[in-house]
DNA sequence: AAAAAAT
């Protein structure tokens, strides 16, 4: 139907400066509970609801937002909506899909720096042609029509300003949609290769929405920021730091970063001069709550980046916690968007609880993007691993591969791997260094520096490095160990085919990763590569052994481009109360704004017809090529 | 059994 695909040409703003303060391992001074003062919690009632009442306004898809002071707020953490269940009844109810057309694309394919550390990266190896066909899907209510231009969009001329200053030209296919999304106050859940241009999709419609609210923090003895930015490890969380100073260089909108491993008093000290935007990793941030340094009773928007991986077992916990059982304002009543590239229904489902009638997006799915990564594997019993890899990197030493502009990136499963596997390497006359989170994170941040600056083009990490992290010039990922699960694997080879160039992958498959031949087969074969019989095989014996697995429904999980919405058919005839449809035709109905009233309130009427407005139906899904 | 994230 409206499945169509197209010609784009872009490239990611590369962030290349990490220039942040020299950590030192100091002491912290131990607060007791009893001084842990809690903040009190007012004096916001008269702060607007949404970051964007003013877009919200003028667009066609405030409702939940703009009528927030005459209705009662959304359901909280997710479950008010549930409740409302049993009520519709069309056939496909509250369900909507929809693909669009993208223009075709031509951005600079260099991020200009604002600041100090000049890397002199040319983009003359940048495959604009690969990023033909772009496939686009958004699904939701009410969806906000995608923006082909900058200056369609008008963020205000100070970010105007520093878009031209980043060198954008266009926006890339995930700014192009998520952006107005995020302008008109939307919840999102957007997947998108990292390195398409995420951080500024999220990050201008927050340094927007700040600057049209007019209130900039003021220094005091708590923060209390207006957007909050999480990220599951540390060096990302510097990685969007550095960004988003970038995109709100000169506009008085001050960002912040928290995260482990370094002192926390300087982290501190910053924040007691003022914080709208501020950037931090779950568990220092809890502290920071704990102490009663960081109120997030003043959140007007948070958005989570590797939100699957902040919403996974081990960091699940944190997140309700930061998001649920603090003073941060309930789902509906603040903003919240999720970013990754790749999003399991388990990891949707789980997000829904923190998000209100949200819109799907997705961009790029494997077929189209990762076309840009050769990927090859090939069967290395353990035993014979090291070897294979020294013929690799042999292999490669005299086609040039080893200098600056071509780094190697060996993913390993454990930490004492890493270690072992950069001593062996090091000795065998490899210039390599490892990351991972046993080192103080001083030796990280020297292990990415030394790496991304070609001083040691061999880094030997573990998953610490899997995640977001964006250096340019990485031409070969190894998976020396593969991990376990198949969306590790996604993220790991998305370290290179970056910004629009390509990249090599080269996986270590033996025995042990037998679980993981089916999908890796099912992967390759999406991505158009080829795939070995041997593999094949394996995944035959697999699917037999491990039970026929239809785990992962309609493969859809992978590279993230399936909302799962679409799946809950199954709950609503099973259980009305577990249906996650119940908030669209409720929403509509309990807030008094049927689709025509937004649509004539907003004067947006273009939406109404055909290509944005129409509910998806099993139709659509047929065309678009799933099942 | 493993990695990440606070001290």
């Amino acid at each position: 139907m409206y499945y169509t695909t197209t010609t784009m040409t872009w490239s990611d703003g590369v962030t290349e400066s990490t220039q942040r303060p020299q950590t030192r391992p100091t002491q912290l001074p131990y607060v007791p509970p009893h001084l842990r003062n809690k903040y009190n919690n007012g004096a916001m009632s008269s702060m607007p609801t949404s970051l964007n009442d003013d877009y919200a306004n003028k667009n066609a898809n405030s409702y939940g937002f703009t009528t927030e002071s005459t209705q009662p707020p959304l359901g909280r953490g997710g479950r008010g909506h549930r409740g409302r269940g049993g009520g519709g009844g069309r056939g496909g109810r509250g369900r909507f899909h929809q693909t669009q057309e993208q223009d075709s694309y031509n951005i600079a394919s260099k991020f200009e720096k604002l600041e100090v550390n000049v890397d002199d990266e040319s983009p003359e190896s940048t495959n604009f042609a690969a990023y033909d066909d772009i496939p686009v899907e958004v699904s939701g209510s009410e969806i906000p029509s995608p923006a082909s231009s900058f200056e369609e969009i008008d963020l205000g001329e100070s970010l105007n300003r520093n878009i031209k200053r980043c060198k954008y030209v266009k926006p890339t296919p995930i700014q192009r949609h998520a952006i107005p999304i995020a302008l008109a106050g939307r919840d999102l859940m957007a997947c998108a290769q990292t390195g398409s241009g995420k951080t500024a999709a999220f990050c201008f419609p927050i340094i927007h929405a700040i600057l049209e609210l007019n209130r900039l923090s003021k220094p005091g003895r708590v923060a209390f920021p207006l957007a909050l930015i999480l990220s599951p490890t540390r060096e990302l969380a510097c990685q969007i730091y550095e960004e988003a100073k970038k995109f709100a260089y000169q506009t008085r909108v001050r960002v912040a970063v928290a995260y482990g491993g370094a002192p926390i008093v300087h982290q501190l000290h910053n924040l007691e001069k003022g914080v709208d935007i501020l950037v931090a990793t779950p568990g220092r941030l809890v502290d920071m709550m704990e102490r009663a340094k960081v109120s997030l009773s003043m959140i007007k928007c948070l958005a989570l980046d590797e939100a699957d991986r902040m919403l996974d077992m081990g960091f699940e916990p944190q997140i309700r916690k930061i998001v649920q059982q603090m003073d941060m304002p309930p789902c509906g009543s603040r903003q919240t968007m999720f970013f990754s590239a790749t999003f399991p229904d388990e990891i949707q489902r789980l997000a829904s609880d923190f998000l209100s009638n949200y819109i799907f997006l997705s961009v790029g799915r494997v077929g189209s993007s990762t076309d840009l990564i050769a990927q090859r594997v090939e069967f290395v019993p353990n035993m014979d691993k090291r070897n294979h890899l020294m013929n690799l990197l042999r292999g490669q030493e005299p086609n040039g591969t080893h200098g600056k502009h071509a780094l190697t990136l060996i993913f390993v499963e454990t930490k004492r791997g890493a270690d072992a596997l950069e001593h062996w390497l090091s000795l065998n006359g490899f210039p390599a260094i490892a990351i991972h989170g046993d080192k103080v994170q001083m030796e990280r941040e020297r292990a990415l520096k030394s790496f991304k600056s070609g001083y040691t083009p061999i880094l030997v990490a573990t998953d610490v490095a899997s995640r977001g992290l964006d250096v340019p010039h990485v031409a070969h990922v190894i998976n020396f160990d593969l991990p376990k699960d198949i969306d590790d694997y996604v993220h790991r080879i998305g370290r290179t085919g970056r910004a629009g160039k390509s990249g090599l992958a080269t996986a270590f498959f033996s025995d042990q990763n037998m679980p993981l031949a089916k999908a890796l087969v099912e992967l390759l074969q999406e991505a158009n590569q080829e795939v070995p019989l041997w593999l094949n095989d394996y995944a035959k014996r697999a699917s037999n052994i491990v039970g026929g697995g239809r785990a992962r429904r309609f493969g859809g999980s992978k590279f993230g481009g399936y909302d799962f919405r679409r799946d809950a058919q199954y709950e609503i005839e099973n259980d009305p109360y577990s249906s996650t449809y119940g908030s669209f035709d409720g929403t509509a109905s309990s807030y008094g704004l049927s689709n025509a009233n937004s649509y004539a309130a907003t004067g947006v009427d273009s939406y109404s017809t055909g290509s944005y407005g129409h509910e998806f139906s099993h139709e659509t899904v047929e065309a678009s090529g799933w099942d």
